[in-house]
DNA sequence: TCTGGGGTCCTAGGACCC
DNA sequence: TCTGGGGTCCTAGGACCC
């Protein structure tokens, strides 16, 4: 900081500027931009469902369909009821409508194209970059930004407005001018106040709140509002009399921490417009995850196999383009109506090795073996992106490039910690290996599944490549684990 | 309202160690 | 040997967010 300044004196310190961007109906911008045709039309965006199809969820309404109630995570199908879909000659998401239909009465559907939307992002974010020194992105459509030492708080000169007002205007108007897509910007001292700022006055809103205003700007509005206030914690306050963020910002915080814990008193902070964090930026994801949902619940066991296995390899594929390592592989099984499980079991040390996910995954989903099942999901998490050195030199060849590996299996030549890396890596790595496996040996805790780690982590390499589908793996090995295998359960 | 997909963080209980 | 306390890691579930 400044010479001279005395380390008791930051009380002083100048208030921050935080901007809070968030795209107004991402998806359905992005629909627009690529047809814009669609301006000022409802467009509905859904997830889970092909073109044509009523099955699925809403992601994102425009404002124009949200006024015939369409609301996001809505089920496609009442969508429907809502805002029937435009006819057939509109655009590959439309099919034939009902010809009593009056056209100014209906929308337009379309699937999600993730990969169209993450590139208009990107170019969201190429902005914001370049308009503040520390940016967090939130999401594929939310950014804060700190842009303490680039404006001010100061007014203008005929005092109509602050130097940040203008500011966030001019990053406003640059999404708009070089994208094309409509964002509201919401500008505080901190974080989360700008957060409910932004959120203020969508779409295309842009609203202020200065230093001195910040509770006073909060008070009336609902206790929802505040970010982290979801619908039970709302119905929790409710019963405690609290309705608004001033009647939450008024509470007692030694009350609230004792219904709600530490997110009591953070919720209390916020509410009065305290929060101190900084904006960091982005940092390495934590977890990796894919899930799909059956078209209606389902006991058949290849059907679900069939799909935790290919949502292992999407989710291996990704931690590897990614650089990511992992040590714990879990599923998630949804039976109805909705009830959510996680099973999950770490290895012994962080891997690359598709099918060693799959492997792991399948034997845990072998506990729902015979139950109804509307969805699975596969995830690994425990990510070590091998910040670490020299091992970058050998263990990077094959990353991202599956045509290179030849002679080993996919896990063999991609992470330097791979399991499968025994046959061909220095005695160095071995040790580790031989480690793995005799801490398998040792914990009969689940058996199947460190039987599988067991042989992987010995293993001769090259015989954990041969299964192309990932498919019925268990007998391959069952018979060099004797002493594991003794507590072989129901399958098989 | 019969519910999509991808994340984060927190809590609670059990195992294990000192 | 018993008892107690503290710390850490693990898994499962829940709430929340976009």
């Amino acid at each position: 900081m400044a010479g001279g300044t005395l380390p008791g004196t930051e009380r002083d310190a100048p208030d921050r500027i935080v901007l809070h961007v968030d795209m107004d109906c991402f998806y359905a911008s992005c629909e627009r931009r690529k047809d814009p045709s669609l301006a000022g039309e409802p467009v509905v965006v859904g997830m889970g469902y092909e073109a044509g199809e009523t099955h699925g969820a809403v992601a994102t309404a425009s404002y124009e369909a949200r006024e015939y109630g369409v609301e996001s995570a809505q089920p496609i199908s009442q969508a429907l009821e809502n805002l029937p879909r435009m006819a057939a000659a509109t655009g590959a998401g439309d099919v034939e409508r009902d010809p009593d239909l009056d056209p100014a009465e209906c929308g337009y559907y379309r699937p999600v194209d993730m990969d169209y939307y993450q590139s208009v992002s990107e170019e969201v974010k190429e902005i914001l970059h370049d308009c503040a020194e520390t940016v967090r992105e939130v999401s594929i459509d939310e950014a804060y930004l700190d842009v303490t030492d680039r404006t001010s708080w100061a007014r203008t000169p005929d005092g109509s407005r602050t130097l940040a007002e203008g500011f966030a205007r001019h990053v406003k108007t640059r999404i708009d001018d070089e994208v094309g897509v409509p964002a509201s910007v919401g500008v505080a001292p901190n974080m989360s106040t700008a957060k409910v700022a932004s959120d203020h006055d969508k779409p295309d809103g842009l609203t202020v709140v200065e230093p001195g205003s910040v509770r006073d700007f909060l008070a009336p509005l609902p206790v929802e509002t505040v970010h982290g206030v979801g619908p039970v914690t709302a119905r929790r306050l409710a019963a405690m009399d609290v309705e608004t963020a001033g009647d939450l910002a008024a509470a007692d915080p030694a009350e609230l921490g004792a219904e709600f814990g530490e997110r009591g008193r953070e919720l209390y902070a916020r509410a009065r417009g305290e929060d101190d964090r900084a904006v960091e930026p982005t940092g390495r994801p934590k977890s990796l995850s894919r899930e799909s949902a059956f078209t209606e619940a389902t006991a058949d066991e290849d059907a679900k196999r069939e799909k935790v296995r290919k949502l292992s390899a999407d989710v291996a594929d990704r931690a590897r383009r990614k650089g990511a390592l992992y040590r714990t592989i879990g599923v998630k099984v949804v039976e109805p109506p909705f009830d959510v499980n996680t099973r999950a079991s770490s290895l012994p040390g962080p891997v690359d090795d598709p099918d060693l996910v799959a492997e792991v995954a399948l034997d845990l989903l072998e506990e729902f073996a015979g139950r109804e099942v509307r969805k699975v999901g596969v995830r690994v998490s425990k990510l070590d992106f091998g910040e670490t050195d020299q091992s970058s030199l050998d263990g990077w060849a094959g990353a991202g490039d599956d045509e290179s590996e030849s002679e080993f299996p996919a896990s063999a030549s991609t992470g330097p910690t791979s399991a499968g890396s025994t046959a061909a890596d220095p005695p160095d790595d071995t040790a580790t290996l031989a480690e793995w496996a005799s801490e398998a040996e040792v914990e009969p805790d689940d058996p199947e599944t460190l039987a599988d780690w067991a042989e992987v982590a010995g293993g001769d390499g090259p015989s954990n490549a041969d299964d192309p589908g990932g498919g019925r793996g268990h007998e391959r090995h069952r018979e060099g684990q004797a002493s594991l295998g003794d507590f072989d359960g129901e399958s098989e």
